[in-house]
DNA sequence: TGTACATCAGTGAACGCGCGTTCACTGATGTAC
DNA sequence: TGTACATCAGTGAACGCGCGTTCACTGATGTAC
C-alpha cells in the first residue's frame, strides 16, 4: 500500500481549494477574472505562494478545463448506468437532462468548455478522452434503436474518424451520427440558454429543449 | 438636405477605422485583447485621442457587438431576397447557407455575439431587432410550409413572447417553434466547427451542416 | 525519545508590464462678420 | 478676401491599478539515525 504523508495530503487539498477559488471568480467575472494574487488572498495568504502548486496561471486554467470535462463526463455517465435497465428512449431522456442539469447548475464551467476559447489553451489528449465518453454515454442507447444510413458520407468520416483514432470501432454511422446531431441539437439550446439569448423572448428553454430530445428520439426510433 | 461638413467625414471615418482595428485586435487575443492604446498605435496616435471619438473602452465593445448583430441581420436578410422566388426548401437552404457563411468568415465576431458573454454588457433595445430581423428572414419560407402543431405550449409561449413585445404577431406558433428550433441547431453546429471542437473527429462539418438544413426542412415540409 | 539535518510551505519585496482614464495643453481647422 | 474668434483633434504626462512572475529569505514540518 502506497503511504500518504500528511503533506501530500495537505498538498492535494490546497490545490483543490485553489481551484475551487478560481471557480468561484469565474463565475463572477469570467475566464479573465482569474487571478493568482486573487485566489491567493481568498485562501488567506500571498500571490506568489501559489507557485508551491501551479507551475502559473496558465496550468490552472487548463486544470480547471480539464477537471470540467472528467466532471461532466463522469454526470453523464451516471447517468445513463442509473438508467441501465430501461428503455433506449428513456435512457437518452435520462442522459440529455443530466448533461443539461450539469450545464445550468455551473453555467461559467459550461462556458469554460463551450464558450469563447481562452487563448493559450490546448486540449492535452485525456481531455479528448473525457469528451469521448460522453458521447459513448450517449451512443449506447442510440445504437440500440434502429437507425437507417440517410447521410452516407457524413456516416463513412465519421467511423474513419473513430478508426483513425484507433478506438470504439463497433459502432454503427448512423448511430454515430446520431449522437453527434444529438450532441450539436443539444448543446445548441444549451448554450444559448446559459448565455441568455433567450431571455428576451420570454418562453421556457425547458420546452424547446425537451422538445429537441424528442425529436432526437423520433428520427431514432421511426426508422 | 443636411450638409455633412468634413470634419464630421473624417470623424465617421475615424471611427469606423478604429472599429476595424478593434476587430482586427479582437481576432487576434480575444475580446479581453481589445485595447484603447493599442488600437491608437494602430492607427498612429496615442490613445487618449480615441476618447474623442468613443465614451470609454466598454462603448466601443458595445458598438462592435451592436454592428456585428447588424450586420448579421442584412447578410441573411439580403440572402432571403435574393432567392426571393424559389420554393421556400430552397430559401431555407440559401438563408442557412449565408448564416453559417457569415460565422465561418469572421468567426472572432460569431463568438462576441454568441461567446462567453463580456463582463458589463447588455444588450441595447435595437440589437433584439436587429436579432429578430435575422429571425425573421428564417420565419417567411417557413411559414409558407404547412407545419403541424406538435408542442403547443412552447408554441404558445412562444407566440405570447412575440405578442408582449407587440411585433410580428402573425406567424402560426409552429412556425416560430421551427424557427427557434432552426436556429439553436446550425447555432449548435456552427459555434461547436468556429471553436475547433469538431477538429479531433476528423470529418467535414459542412456535412453535418447540411444534414441539419436538410432535417429541418424535412420537418416542416412532411407533415 | 532525542538530536541533526533536509525538505518544503509561505512571505514580502521587487520587476516590468499594460491597462483605462483624466487633464492641461498646443495647434490646426472651421465659422462669423 | 481678410481678420478674430470658437471649435475641436490630438499630445504627452500623470494617476492608480492589478497582473504574472522571480527571488532571497524565514520558519515550520518531516526524516534519519
Amino acid at each position: 500500500m502506497v503511504g500518504v504523508t500528511r503533506r501530500e495530503r495537505l498538498r492535494a487539498q490546497l490545490r483543490e481549494e485553489a481551484k475551487a477559488a478560481a471557480l468561484r471568480q469565474i463565475a463572477e467575472a469570467g475566464p479573465q477574472g482569474l487571478s493568482l494574487n486573487a485566489i491567493g488572498k481568498e485562501l488567506g495568504m500571498t500571490g506568489p505562494a501559489l507557485y508551491r502548486y501551479f507551475a502559473g496561471r496558465d496550468e490552472l486554467l487548463t486544470e480547471l478545463i480539464s477537471d470540467a470535462y472528467h466532471d461532466l463526463a463522469d454526470t453523464v455517465t451516471a447517468a445513463g448506468q442509473a438508467a441501465a435497465g430501461s428503455p433506449p428512449a428513456d435512457r437518452i431522456r435520462a442522459l440529455a437532462r443530466a448533461y443539461r442539469a450539469w450545464a445550468l447548475t455551473q453555467p461559467h464551467r459550461y462556458l469554460l468548455l463551450f464558450g469563447t476559447p481562452v487563448p493559450g489553451y490546448h486540449a492535452p489528449a485525456h481531455t479528448i478522452e473525457a469528451a469521448s465518453r460522453t458521447m459513448r454515454a450517449f451512443l449506447e442507447p442510440i445504437a440500440e434503436l434502429a437507425v437507417d444510413s440517410d447521410y452516407p458520407e457524413l456516416e463513412r468520416q465519421l467511423a474513419a474518424g473513430l478508426a483513425a483514432r484507433g478506438t470504439d470501432t463497433r459502432w454503427p454511422g448512423p448511430a454515430l451520427r446520431l449522437a453527434v446531431t444529438g450532441w450539436t441539437r443539444l448543446h445548441g439550446v444549451i448554450s444559448l440558454e446559459v448565455e441568455g439569448h433567450f431571455d428576451p423572448m420570454g418562453f421556457d428553454p425547458e420546452l424547446l429543449f425537451n422538445a429537441e430530445v424528442e425529436e432526437l428520439i423520433r428520427i431514432a426510433a421511426q426508422h
